[in-house]
DNA sequence: ATCCTCCCCTAC
DNA sequence: TAAGGTAGGGGAGGAT
């Protein structure tokens, strides 16, 4: 029977790619190494999710030295035979089995004696595994079926009683429940921040690893295997593990009421004047706000100096005459308040009056994930090109526009290949709880749905309601940001591969220039769709999701090849396709022509490429100013000659929240500002960057306006902003939270009207600007850099130390260590390593009087090592210490001495059981140590998951009290993460922004990085 | 001319 | 319930 299963057609698709692997996953302890032999998707983790577990491996020999393997060779069998292909070494293990060959035995979980250890060099087996010969390393050929990838029909058969379930295991048998629950139709996650339907734990403090988990549903393990039991899946009544957990208390919910009722009301009124409608492309107002009426507070009023008059000034003289009493619903709110004697917002948790609002809100936010996953992978991108070499080519431009097909869609469906063929849609209203029936009203945006919903018409950035209008059969299925994300990267570095340049456009699209992949000459015919074809594949085969590839010899053409090519195809835009293809093209299609320059144009009468052609060039510049006027007059016959990545370096941070601001009182609105302020400075922190200019922005609804068609969104809106300058730079939180301050002011909005708050930061410089660069960096990439590197790596750090010291110090580091290295190249001047070292200036002395950093964790890394007999500490390199000169040596030996009873009160911090990884550490060298490896070893989405636990581990101690030094300690060290690894970016600026939550509502204020 | 401020528009 | 963010291009109109 498992050979009737349905085939799915993917064109273009051999079935050498098929998705699924046999490979081991470790499980057991660092000196009990064995292996799971799992049949996975080839795209998950090593150690994360499978689709069927076919047998272990032990790596240690047992008592009687034997190595054992089980295996259920049937299923093994039937995994092989439809294109399951091993890793090497599983591989080596089913040849030494004989399996490969198909011997009749089919005994499941039968043990066999295994003599030899096959190599373990590859990836899957980071572990302690050390490389050894490879004795049985011949090449196995897998018979290729014709299947293609239904991998998961192998689960099939066991009946879905899990179906739908999303659980995270956190007590023991963790592995086991995971098992049970995969092999039976659920899923897992293993992540604290991953969406779960239900959470499996055995006591309460099972549940305690991170602390999102309080309206989780949580219940024991014997849900899991009971339902096995009974084949069904049982009420989950009797095993929640507290109850509490997931039902609300009644008050509660009667609260929740109350505030519906408001709701109706205020929908109620919206219906009567419902101006906002659906299809409106404009985010803020469907209607121009009338010129110099824009500003109408600001200009009525007589202000002049913004510092003087306060917003209090302003609600005093307007006391009398408040323009918002006409505007019903506000006062509604204020009636209703006071009618209940219910302050409303206090038990509201997700408008921005809350104080976690930032960080929930963040953490949902499809847009702000998309956002800051873009400028990560511009660095990310950079990043990655850096490190290859630059080819030169003077033959024709080859453009790929490459572009994830129905991206999220894809890869959620990864997962469900069950639904590939019907109409899905990824969106928020997947997490409802109540029927079907409230969806069809459901504001929820649709994100990203499948070409099969496509075809009822739906649009990413829907409503589902009228998603659902088009298309009542439509799929939901919530966000999965971390697959996003892991996806992306995964993207680009393979795009990287194949780039002569690369452009990071947004998570799921990328330019490359493959022009070096053709032969220079111009008369030589080669079709790129080869390149593209196999890139496509390669894609696929590790990604598990379709790309479209365009292909043209400019950004326009290549970006337009692309919406031709979807989905999962390629097209090449030739030149001498243009003036066909352009003629009846419509002006919308072209990047940069939205809903508003579209109307401005059809209001001339123009709607294709082809129509602007008889328009002068001189008249397009007239309506619509120079810049705009030539690029619509060039694009309109194919021509751009912008250059790929061929982008400035940032020009602007900020944060602009127009979703969930609801503000009664002129305090909540300042304590609103002040949030977004820490959250934008500490986003210029981890760039590294400094700022002069702030911009402050607020939206005010629109007099008269209904209400939003969205919950909680802006509706019809205002936009008024002000900028000021700050000739010393925005120093600090505070100084920033200042500056939005006056500027809030300065634009006289009463809070009742404000439905969104923007921060922007431009006039950036970097912030060691000149000397960081040309010294450090250069330095590095002409790899000169070591005799550095090995004296601070002595000192117990790497670059984030060095970063921080001052100019001239840096410099004298620099200088020496350069010197010292052509003295340890060349021969001849051997005779002269004394004397420089000798005016080496690499003093501590000097290090720790120029940072805190420097200071605590040299003193730190002294303190917290026992000394050797030579004086030397345990963790220096003898011979690195040996090399140093002695006056370094004697000055590290008494460090060393002294350190530790000084400052071991400061230092120490309780050991932090409660997060893994982190058991018995309790100072920042040995985290560091940790990190270090973890960054080396350890892949991406493991040492997220260390910084979040590490992040864990500071708000504790900033939840204890005191401790603030260490964990400014541990929170340098986390901001200076990513400069070496720009890919753990997006995970620190998380960690940042928990941090400063919780130090903001521990002390009031954020924390400093002096 | 060029810059500055306050916007608007666009893309994902 | 719902999570409508953000960086960059650019225009209008005033100041320099
Ligand atoms: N209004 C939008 C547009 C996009 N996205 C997200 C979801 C998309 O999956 C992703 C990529 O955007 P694309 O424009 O590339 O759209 P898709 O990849 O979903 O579909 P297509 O096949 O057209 O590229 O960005 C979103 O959240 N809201
Ligand atoms: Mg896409
Ligand atoms: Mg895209």
């Amino acid at each position: 029977s498992t050979h009737s299963l349905p085939l799915i057609h993917l064109p273009g698709l051999s079935l050498i790619q098929m998705p699924v692997r046999i490979r081991l996953a470790r499980i057991g302890c660092r000196h009990d190494p064995h292996y799971r032999i799992n049949v996975a998707n080839s795209w998950a983790k090593r150690d994360g999710r499978h689709i069927e577990k076919l047998g272990e491996y032990h790596a240690q020999p047992d008592q009687s030295g034997v190595k054992r393997i089980s295996l259920d060779f049937a299923r093994t069998k039937y995994w092989l035979s439809v294109g399951a292909q091993p890793t090497d070494t599983v591989a080596r293990l089913l040849g030494k089995v004989k399996l490969i060959e198909c011997i009749d035995i089919c005994r499941p979980e039968s043990f066999l004696p295994f003599r030899e250890a096959p190599a373990m060099e590859e990836k899957e087996s980071t572990g302690d595994g050390t490389a050894r010969n490879n004795e049985f390393g011949q090449h196995i050929v897998v018979k290729q079926e014709n299947l293609g990838p239904r991998q998961a029909e192998g689960l099939a058969q066991r009946g879905k009683i899990f179906s739908g379930i999303v659980a995270q295991v956190n007590g023991p048998p963790q592995h086991e429940l995971e098992d049970m629950i995969v092999q039976h139709g659920g899923r897992f996650e293993q992540y604290h921040a991953s969406p779960v339907t239900h959470m499996i734990a055995t006591t309460p403090s099972d549940t305690e690893i991170g602390q999102l988990q309080l309206e989780r549903l949580v219940v024991k393990p014997q849900w899991i295997t009971d339902s096995i039991r009974d084949k069904r899946l049982l009420p989950v009544d009797e095993y929640q593990l507290c109850a509490q957990a997931h039902n609300k208390n009644p008050s509660t919910l009667s609260v929740v009421k109350a505030t519906n009722k408001i709701d109706v009301t205020k929908n109620e009124n919206e219906n009567e004047n419902g101006s906002e409608n659906e299809n409106e492309t404009c985010r803020f107002s469907d209607d121009f706000v009338a010129e110099n009426e824009t500003c109408r507070f600001s200009d009525d009023s007589v202000i002049e100096d913004e510092t003087r008059r306060s917003y209090d000034d302003f609600v005093a003289e307007n006391e009398t005459c408040r323009p918002s009493l006409e505007e019903a619903w506000h006062s509604d709110i204020a009636d209703s308040e006071i009618g209940t004697g219910n302050p409303i917002h206090h038990l509201r948790l997700t408008d921005a009056n809350d104080p976690n609002f930032l960080e929930h809100y963040f953490a949902a936010s499809r847009l702000h994930h998309l956002s800051t996953w873009r400028e990560d992978l511009k660095l990310f991108a950079q990043s990655l090109m850096r490190k290859r070499k630059k080819k030169l080519h003077s033959g024709p431009r080859v453009l790929f526009h490459v572009d994830m097909d129905c991206f999220f869609a894809s890869v959620s469906l990864r997962d469900r290949q069950d639904l590939v063929a019907k109409p899905v849609a990824i969106t928020h209203a997947a997490n409802r709880q109540d029927g079907a029936m409230k969806l069809k009203d459901s504001s929820s945006d649709l994100a990203s749905c499948n070409y099969a919903a496509r075809e009822f018409g739906l649009r990413n950035g829907m409503y589902i309601k009228t998603a659902l209008q088009l298309c009542p059969s439509l799929t939901l299925l919530p966000y999965e940001y971390e697959k996003y994300q892991q996806v992306s990267y995964e993207l680009y570095r393979i795009l990287a591969n194949y780039a002569d340049e690369l452009q990071a456009v947004s998570c799921d699209e990328v330019f490359i220039d493959v022009s070096s992949a053709f032969p220079n000459d111009p008369s030589t015919v080669v079709d790129p769709s080869n390149l593209a074809e196999e890139i496509r594949k390669v894609i696929y085969q590790k990604l598990g999701c379709n790309a479209s590839i365009g292909i043209g010899s400019n950004l326009l053409l290549a970006r337009l090849a692309t919406k031709k090519a979807k989905p999962n195809g390629q097209f090449y835009l030739k030149e001498d396709m243009v003036s066909e293809y352009f003629q009846t093209l419509p002006l919308s299609n072209i990047p940069g022509v939205g809903w508003s320059i579209e109307r401005r144009l059809s209001e001339n009468g123009w709607k294709t490429c082809g129509d602007l052609l008889s328009v002068p060039l001189s008249r397009l510049r007239e309506l619509f100013g120079p810049k705009q006027g030539s690029t619509l007059y060039e694009r309109a016959r194919g021509i751009d000659n912008r250059l790929i990545s061929e982008s400035k370096p940032r020009q602007s941070v900020g944060a602009d929240i127009t979703w969930g601001v609801r503000f009664e009182t002129r305090d909540q609105l300042y304590d609103f500002v002040n949030r977004l302020s820490v959250h934008v400075f500490s986003k210029l922190e981890v760039a590294r960057l400094v700022s002069y200019k702030v911009q402050f922005r607020l939206l005010r609804r629109t007099p008269g306006a209904g209400e939003p068609i969205k919950r909680l969104g802006h509706g019809e809106c205002d936009a008024f902003s002000k900028t000021r300058r700050l000739g010393g730079g925005i120093t600090s939180a505070m100084a920033l939270q200042e500056a939005c301050r006056v500027l809030c002011n300065s634009l006289s909005i009463p809070p009742g009207e404000i439905r969104g708050v923007g921060i922007f930061l431009s006039d950036l410089a970097e912030k060691e600007p000149g000397p960081k660069q040309t010294s450090v960096l250069s330095l590095m990439e002409q790899g000169q850099v070591d005799p550095i590197e090995r004296v601070l790596k002595m000192l117990g750090y790497s670059q984030d130390v060095f970063d921080e010291l001052s100019e001239e110090l840096r410099q004298e580091i620099i200088s020496e260590a350069t010197m010292k290295r052509h003295a340890e190249i060349s021969p001849t001047k051997q005779c002269q390593p004394p004397a420089k070292q000798r005016k080496l200036p690499v003093k501590l002395s000097a290090v720790k009087r120029e940072t805190k950093m420097a200071k605590t964790s040299i003193i730190d890394m002294l303190a917290s090592r026992p000394s050797a007999p030579t004086g030397v500490p345990q963790e220096i390199d003898q011979t690195v210490f040996d090399a140093l000169p002695e006056e370094i040596q004697n000055e590290l030996r008494e460090h060393y001495r002294l350190a530790k009873p000084m400052t071991h009160e400061l230092l120490t911090a309780p050991i932090a059981d409660c997060i893994p990884g982190f058991c018995g550490m309790h100072n920042i060298e040995e985290i560091h140590k940790w990190f270090s490896k973890r960054l080396q070893d350890e892949p991406a989405a493991v040492v997220k998951v260390d910084i979040l636990d590490l992040t864990e581990y500071a708000i504790q101690l900033v939840s204890l009290g005191g401790f603030t030094e260490y964990v400014r300690v541990v929170f340098r060290y986390i901001v200076a993460i990513p400069k070496e690894n720009v890919h753990l970016l997006p995970t620190v600026q998380l960690a940042v922004d928990k941090l400063q939550n919780a130090f903001k509502s521990a002390y009031g204020t954020s924390i400093s990085l002096e």
